[in-house]
DNA sequence: GCCAAATTGTCAATGTTTTAACAAAACTTT
DNA sequence: AAAGTTTTGTTAAAACATTGACAATTTGGC
């Protein structure tokens, strides 16, 4: 039971937080201190404290947080015990990394189809799912259900295929494609990963700071 | 010449608005007002006046923006035309889809090398460029003078071989392993991409809005 | 069982980012 | 070339996010 309504600035900190409670869970750490965490993480112990707070209050006084239950709690505030059904259209280089390399069942997901509109790759297997084509795609809907759409298709392609998925009962999109979704659906959940902006980003650091 | 130090918040935005006008230019459009665009990109028009003049005034009154200026203007900006010399270190699938599909050029950077720690594919060809083995690297950096370096490699390999990489002279990160860097090494730029944190993020927002 | 040390949750203050408002400048039409 | 329209650059206000401070509470040692 959330306390206030986070922001999402919290909300984007949380999966950091998640990944530094199970490295100090791995290391048998029990008990930590928002003083201790911050000084590991980079932050300042008071927005620790705050962002926590956001959802409930999960440690003690004179004692700070139980490693094992943080983690827990902030993992089922995340959702990550969610069996969201997953596809991937577009089973190129980065679709077959995403596919090959992503924990899915770890982080809320279950991947449960690939597909791509070129013959020559379908029937390919990837991580034991086969490639289907797309022109399965309606049936494949249909029959199973699929919650969420993983696009890592050309910029061109993505406004119709976007359009073609929502028809389908699709309701959220990771999108890897060079195209800004969540203008048009804007009551639908999208999680834009733009990588050329990324590395466009990195470019002007890297460019700052040479200059100095 | 920056009028004021723009902050990270407006430097994030630069690349979207890049893409933007490219867009525009390919479609011949060749002057634009704050208002148009801000409609077109989903922002207000006073954040995209706000923005540019961070950098000087390239508008004008009564007319608004010429659309190729200000997308070259950008460009510069964000230091597009520059050459830096760029190697991979990981060619799993996802630093091979990283070598495939990042257009390199466009972007400030000239993609070099690529290595990876296993015998078993070095050697093989990725975009015109030998998978080299890390045992080289030194040689291949005392010769080549790369300038950053783009990780796609596990977690437990980072800490090691950004220490090394920082010795070898590499000025920059385009950091995709699952791991903090920047915490260490504060005055170097790091332009993290945790696919699994933005994964999680995802999967609270669809849990948000599958609860609604 | 009491006292000192530790540490949270929360409130207030500070800093940053976004939005709104508008005078000044340039364009367009007549 | 004058009048009206558009639209910027910029200033001020509002919203949002982060940090600092401290009372309240629990721990742990003696």
């Amino acid at each position: 039971m959330p306390k206030h309504d986070a922001s999402m600035s919290v909300v984007k900190r949380l999966p950091r937080y998640y990944r530094f409670l199970s490295d100090l869970k791995d290391n048998n750490i029990v008990r930590i201190s928002s003083r201790e965490l911050s000084d590991k993480m980079g932050l300042t112990a008071s927005q620790i404290r705050q962002d926590l707070n956001c959802f409930g209050g999960f440690g003690q006084q004179g004692y700070g947080y139980n490693v094992a239950q943080l983690h827990n709690e902030i993992g089922m505030i995340l959702g990550l015990s969610s069996k969201f059904k997953a596809i991937i259209i577009g089973a190129g280089n980065l679709g077959k990394a995403i596919a090959t390399q992503m924990s899915f069942e770890k982080r809320g997901f279950s991947l449960i189809g690939i597909f791509d509109n070129k013959e020559s790759v379908t029937g390919q297997m990837i991580n034991g799912l086969p490639v289907r084509h797309v022109s399965g795609l309606e049936e494949f809907c249909s029959e199973n259900r699929p919650d969420v759409a993983i696009l890592c298709i050309p910029r061109d392609a993505a406004p119709k295929v976007a359009e073609q998925l929502v028809g389908l009962g699709i309701k959220g999109f990771w999108n890897f494609s060079h195209y800004d979704l969540g203008l048009k659906y804007k009551d639908i959940p999208v999680e834009n990963v733009h990588l050329s902006d990324s590395l466009m980003t990195f470019c002007y650091k890297v460019k700052e700071a040479s200059e100095k």
